[in-house]
DNA sequence: CCGAATCCTCTAGGATACTG
DNA sequence: CAGTATCCTAGAGGATTCGG
């Protein structure tokens, strides 16, 4: 889901861009509720490899949507977070949160 | 983006599933505007395939976000509308609209 | 512990031509 | 006009291994 420019300028299509992923807002949401380490995301996202979530949170700290904190230990720590404009989807994420409740985990 | 059944159960995640082909939230929005007919949507999306602008729209129906509505005339007539289902999704496409707007659209 | 490097699979999406 | 029917390709996503 890399920016293109040969589209049309909708602006919800637009957004869908940086959320579009596969594990992007599952990734984003997590990351709602405060810093995480590589590690931890990993864990809760147990269906995702290594190098895909690798993939996804370089993505997204190109985008401008998270943070990134290496520290130079060893063992090596890794640790990400919201920026403002990643804080900014809240509204989005609080809409598309309640549409999928009611309309799709609930219903079946 | 098929539904399947391997995944996270992650409500956002979860709308995306019905949202997330590349041409489905343009589809969607420009029905907010009412009932359209095949050409006309079409149209509005000129680097679209027909091909492809079908299998969306087979998918939309199938997840009964959009009504197709089908007349046997010669030459055919075919008209899509949103769903009650569909119009639910009007608050997410508000958010992501005005997302969209702020952070991408007039960014650049 | 984090993630770079390979290699591979699968499918969403595209180009084109044909039909009732 | 509104689709099917083929064929094709890029790239998202996955499995595994290696390294600092």
């Amino acid at each position: 889901m890399t920016n293109s420019n040969e589209d049309i300028k909708c602006p919800v299509a637009s957004t869908l861009k940086f959320i579009g992923g596969k594990w992007k807002t599952v990734i984003l949401y997590y990351l709602t509720s405060g810093k995480k380490r590589f590690g931890e995301i990993a864990v809760r996202i147990p269906t995702i490899s290594r190098k895909v979530l690798t993939q996804q949170l370089k993505e997204l700290e190109r985008d401008g949507l998270i943070f990134k904190e290496q520290y130079k230990e060893i063992p090596p720590r890794v640790e990400y977070s919201l920026t403002d404009l990643g804080k900014s989807l809240n509204l989005v994420f609080k809409e598309m949160s309640n549409w999928g409740l009611e309309n799709v985990l609930n219903k079946k």
